[in-house]
DNA sequence: TTTCGACATGTCAGAATAGGAATGTCGAAG
DNA sequence: CTTCGACATTCCTATTCTGACATGTCGAAA
């Protein structure tokens, strides 16, 4: 499961809450890993429990502040390094690809075309998401960067295969 | 669920048991959605039940043969025009890079040289998938081509990204 | 004729995901 | 001082996914 160890890699950087991890995801992570609310508070629960994190503080509304023990950070560095044979992605959009000769070519090359303009759309932002963060001259960040600029050759590529593939379909 | 409907339109081509398609799972849709043979079983008998496909023939080893009914199709056809908004990939590979932070620029480097090799063993594998398939042309196969277009430029940029990524770090 | 690999399906427990409902508190603006 | 949006967590159900385990049959080769 990844989910435990995105939250160990938030929790990292700085202690938060389930709330502000929450956002977290929301923003720039909900593009490689998206989670819902009440994943996240089971997980964090779960994490508690297994010493991996712990309740630092607590706030003004129930709010519990979490921070990573040495314990969550050695896991944290295992899955790094220990990288398991990584899973096929899934994607629902790529397969429906396989699927179009059922349809007639006008509503093929319709479906191509919404994933050129979702690829545009990709694009677009991920430049506004580029510019709306400050990026401070910390170490962690510059692999946000990479992340990002992985995202915007992603949607690059995904635009130029769907217009080719779109003059493939007689 | 997409296993659903990669089910029926696998069975658009010709009809199929169960354990054929999951021959097909193993080769080609592995690449875009992996599922286990459990899986497969389970969601074809829900198939049946609601009508989308039925049983044609039976043989030899209780083998059931599954055809795509006229309910099915349109289900089918219904999925891959009514295209809802599609939900974000997980990329357990791209999450990683979030945090490669907390890690040594070596072990990180080292990280990304893993990923290069990966895509370079991905676009090998999939020129020899290339090469193995006997493209007749017919129309469905023009997708099946385009698909595996996807991946090697999938692959291609990944790699490049990952060279390019190896070098920001200092 | 035995034996073994490929064929073929079914079931089950446990984990992960999705999406929502319920509940309540704090702080700032009006 | 009231009200409302943001803060913050917990619980719930249903579905999907994973990885095993279980069971059995057919056909070909030794």
């Amino acid at each position: 499961m990844s989910l435990r160890h995105a939250l160990l890699g938030l929790l990292a950087e700085h202690p938060a809450s389930g709330y502000d991890l929450l956002k977290r995801f929301d923003t720039s992570l909900a593009n490689v890993w998206p989670a819902t609310q009440s994943q996240m508070y089971a997980e964090l629960s779960k994490l508690a429990d297994t010493g991996m994190i712990s309740v630092a503080a607590e706030g003004p509304r129930g709010r519990k502040e979490y921070t990573l023990t040495d314990e969550g950070l050695v896991e944290l560095r295992r899955w790094l390094t220990e990288t398991k044979p990584q899973r096929n992605t899934r994607s629902d959009i790529l397969l429906r690809v396989f699927f179009l000769g059922v349809l007639t070519p006008e509503q093929a090359r319709g479906y191509l075309t919404e994933l050129i303009e979702l690829s545009e759309q990709g694009e677009q932002d991920l430049r506004r998401l580029d510019e709306s963060i400050d990026w401070d001259d910390d170490d962690l960040s510059v692999y946000g960067r990479i992340a990002l600029e992985y995202g915007l050759r992603f949607n690059a590529m995904r635009r130029e295969w769907a217009e080719w593939a779109a003059a493939q379909i007689k």
